[in-house]
RNA sequence: GCGGCUGUGGUGGAAUUGGUAGACACGCAGGCUUCAGGUGCCUGUGGGCUUUACGCUCGUGGAGGUUCGAGUCCUCUCAGCCGCACCA
């Protein structure tokens, strides 16, 4: 067959991608039109050498849905941006000397192209990039807006550093006592630090949680993550010293089975309770050793319990018991108060310390088997306690004893979060400088709004010294004090990069906005995001992080809303021989050597062909090359047809040829419309793209279709292929019938083409498929039975046997119940 | 340990509320086209059994249960993945 109808990838795709760019297709105005908005955004990506299959996949999603809502009359806003200071850049200047503006500029250009070359229906006059001072002066605004509301504040605590990159860590980037980046073990060190007050929003985090459409197992992560435990405080003291503690229980209903207390070795109070004690020297012994250890050793849940006794006591405020101290490394500064009443009989890991040292265990809580050989933990009546308190349900003496310490004035009911504020200052230089300014008489001094942005500057030396590269930039640092005039200087750190992907998809709807952040206004017509998508590894940190600047902006008055993204969507991981891809294991594959070989449509498409979008997925090149032949197919055919055919309507008398054809077609439509609004099935939709291809392809050789039917059937497969492959969908659409398919509304169906006045009836005999025989729709149940009944292969199965029952389930099955 | 997810042919997966298990695709086998390879197209393809009938039977990790009917619901259990984890 001739050249001419060979699917070429190569000439379509660019020629399409001209069209878009010259047109600007895919603007839209922040000016009303009528339409209702939807704002779809993907995860913007971290600009680093070349975009993964991983992106092509997010992407590709995200495209599809935009297109889709598009099509359905919204006005869409699908922008792209690019997530540009961080640590990688910062390493590659360190080993290579190239300034990370210029590598991470070169990877934004490589990111733009591909994008570009994907056939992205992006809106580009709205592209940002956070490492642009345009864009980080407005992070500076907001780090200034929540420093003055006292939501970002200085302490000096006891934080997480990682040596290797020689910067301070937030919680969330240690995992299992390691940095996240680079894997190294992290110390424990006291340094001032910047934090964003997070915790103060807990409880909103949490409960809003049940506000917006995200998957179970993102809000499941989110409110472990925020741990929030309901208990009561309760003061123990020890008289030897004057000294109240407090301590944070959730099992107040156990408080008199308390038999010891416990401090953790960090406890600023340990050496003080034995100074000058025989007791002094183990204890000192003990805390090093237990601050010594790394957080790994400690915290292994099967490592034998350790402690020294303190030799003094507390008071048990409920029974006055007197009760001995310890410090033992299983108790957790950062959580409570950092020390804790122990009530072996009911708490495994004090029932296990209590083994190991003798201490008394005492049942308060009825219902465990023998509390000496094992902790209870369960619920039941309360025993060994107090008169008013015992044979009441736990859960019960609970709340009375908690309303008893309150009139005591010996504790209160108490609410405890895993949360902590989020540490965002980095002793780094590739990042969002701190706008504020050290004075020696004035102190914390913000820069002035109207001085922003502070300007990174260049220098000579990235390499991490325990300060941040910054202090070296001397005619940078050495400023007045905007407040006094005086000598002062600037902060040094630098922002963690999480700071700058905390807003911008408020920026991209006023993306060049000069005078503000955003015109409130505008940000009113787009946020929320109605279609949040991109990974899962994002759960907690950025999630939790762009959730909480969207409250506390609503609550500065900048915003109106209370969460960023009404609906997320976390995509699946493509793998590779069923493992994840990584430059060791040898298994990357370069989406654009795809893109090259079989063009984007067919990258796209199968990406999304694969299974479900939100489950991991292995690249298999055989998949790909099926996919590309089903592209091809209906390419050629459009081709053929549109060359060869005039421009005949479906004809108003329908052959039963025709008749199929439009049936398949309005069946696709259907079902690729409820495969997309209703949960992302993008491979079922597909596949139903193919079914209407084949139907066509078969209807073509055997048949005998009009052209009109036949043109029909080829258009709407190449309408419903439009947002997984944009080119080829457009060429075929175009080559039919001289329309833009983009410009089309979304097809509906016609259900007139949907019901048909017969369907195949199962015929079950004991729930076993023994017939099918045609049937009238909307045949009555009673000629349902008798037809099932009439069926020779049901009459071979019944005969002889007495029917019991038959259950009818009109337009789909009868089952006759023999015996 | 706690929480979440997944388990279906040789492979990826389909089956939206309990109602024909295996759509669609890959792979494989056979055929057509071709000097040949490739491309393209057609046919077949869960296992077993036999009387080869489009017939029976088994079959959705395993074991029970509910139901006329279970991949789908319930109970128990196994395997794998992810998150959190000495959080009081």
């Amino acid at each position: 067959m001739a050249d001419r109808y060979r699917y070429d990838p190569k000439e379509i795709e660019p020629r399409w991608q001209r069209v878009w760019a010259d047109e600007r297709t895919w603007e839209v105005s922040n000016e009303p039109d009528g339409r209702e908005k939807a704002y779809v955004l993907v995860m913007l990506p971290y600009p680093s050498g070349e975009p993964h299959i991983g992106h092509l996949k997010v992407y590709s999603v995200g495209d599809a849905v935009a297109h889709f809502r598009r099509r359905q009359g919204f006005r869409v806003l699908n922008p792209m941006g690019y997530d540009a200071f961080g640590l990688p850049a910062e390493n590659h200047a360190i080993s290579t000397g190239q300034h990370p503006r210029q590598s991470t500029d070169e990877a934004i250009a490589a990111f733009r192209q591909q994008f570009h070359e994907w056939g992205m229906s992006i809106d580009w006059s709205r592209e940002l990039a956070t490492h642009d001072p345009s864009y980080y002066r407005w992070t500076q605004w907001i780090f200034l807006q929540l420093f003055e509301h006292g939501l970002a504040y200085r302490k000096e605590a006891a934080v997480k550093w990682c040596p290797n990159d020689q910067t301070v860590l937030a919680n969330e980037q240690v995992i299992d006592g390691r940095c996240e980046r680079c894997g190294h073990e992290v110390e424990v060190r006291q340094l001032e630090q910047w934090f964003f007050r997070i915790t103060d929003y807990a409880d909103r985090l949490l409960d809003d949680l049940d506000t917006i459409e995200w998957p179970e197992h993102v809000k499941t992560m989110q409110r472990n993550w925020i741990g929030r435990s309901e208990g009561a405080e309760v003061v123990f003291r020890c008289e030897e010293l004057d000294i109240d503690y407090p301590v944070f229980t959730t099992r107040p209903d156990t408080l008199f089975g308390a038999t010891f207390f416990v401090m953790a070795p960090e406890h600023p109070d340990v050496f003080r309770l034995v100074a000058g004690t025989e007791y002094e020297q183990a204890a000192h012994e003990y805390v090093n050793h237990a601050l010594n250890e790394s957080n790994e050793e400690r915290g292994a849940a099967d490592k034998e319990k350790t402690g020294v006794f303190l030799g003094r006591y507390v008071v048990n405020p409920v029974n006055g018991e007197r009760l001995p101290m310890y410090v033992a490394d299983y108790v957790l500064m950062e959580y409570g108060t950092g020390a804790i009443m122990a009530v072996p009989a009911h708490d495994e890991r004090d029932h296990e310390f209590a083994k190991r040292f003798g201490l008394p265990i005492r049942e308060v809580v009825a219902g465990g088997e023998d509390v000496q050989a094992q902790a209870y933990t369960g619920e039941g009546p309360l025993v060994n306690s107090h008169p008013d308190f015992d044979g009441l349900p736990n859960r019960e003496a609970l709340q009375r004893i908690v309303e008893w310490l309150d009139r005591e004035g010996k504790g209160h009911a108490s609410v405890n979060y895993r949360l902590r504020d989020w540490l965002l200052s980095r002793q780094r230089y590739w990042g969002c400088p701190i706008p504020i300014i050290h004075c020696e008489r004035c102190g914390i001094v913000p820069v002035p709004e109207e001085d922003l942005p502070v300007v990174l500057p260049d220098i000579a030396d990235y390499a991490p010294k325990g300060r941040s590269p910054l202090a070296a930039a001397e005619d940078w640092v050495n400023v007045t004090c905007p407040s006094c005039g005086g000598p002062a200087r600037r902060e040094t750190d630098t922002m963690d990069t999480f700071v700058d992907s905390s807003w911008y998809f408020l920026r991209y709807t006023d993306a060049h906005n000069d005078e503000a952040a955003w015109d409130p206004a505008v940000v009113d017509r787009w946020m929320p995001v109605d279609q949040y998508i991109g990974g899962v590894e994002h759960a907690i940190l950025h999630l939790m992080y762009a959730r909480f600047f969207t409250k506390a902006l609503a609550d500065l008055g900048h915003l109106n809303i209370q969460e960023p993204f009404a609906r997320l969507f976390t995509q699946g991981m493509i793998t590779r021989s069923g493992a994840k891809m990584s430059k060791s294991r040898g298994n990357v594959i370069s989406p654009q050597s795809y893109v090259e070989r079989y063009g984007a449509d067919t990258a796209r498409c199968y990406i999304l062909f694969i299974g479900p979008p939100d489950q991991d997925a292995d690249w298999s090149d055989t998949g790909v090359e099926g996919v590309h032949r089903f592209l091809g197919r209906l390419w050629r055919m459009s081709a053929e047809v549109a060359d060869t055919t005039g421009d005949e309507p479906v004809p108003e008398e329908l052959s039963a040829d025709d008749l199929e054809l439009l049936r398949k077609a309005h069946w696709a439509i259907e079902k690729v419309t409820n495969d997309m609004a209703g949960r992302f099935a993008f491979n079922t939709a597909i596949a139903a793209i193919m079914e209407l291809t084949n139907t066509v392809s078969k209807q073509r050789e055997e048949g005998d279709p009009s052209t009109g039917a036949l043109r029909f059937a080829l258009a709407t497969a190449a309408s419903l292929l439009f947002p997984f492959a944009p080119h080829v969908a457009t060429d075929a659409y175009e080559r039919l019938t001289g329309r833009r398919v983009w410009e089309e509304p979304w097809p509906t169906a016609d259900h007139r083409y949907l019901e048909r006045e017969t369907y195949e009836l199962v015929c079950q005999v004991n729930g076993k498929v023994r017939d099918r025989v045609q049937a009238a729709t909307g045949a009555s149940r009673e000629e349902l039975e008798a037809l099932c009944l009439s069926a020779s292969r049901v009459r071979a199965h019944v005969d002889g046997k007495d029917v019991v029952k038959v259950v009818v389930v009109p337009e789909r099955l009868v089952n006759v119940v023999v015996r």
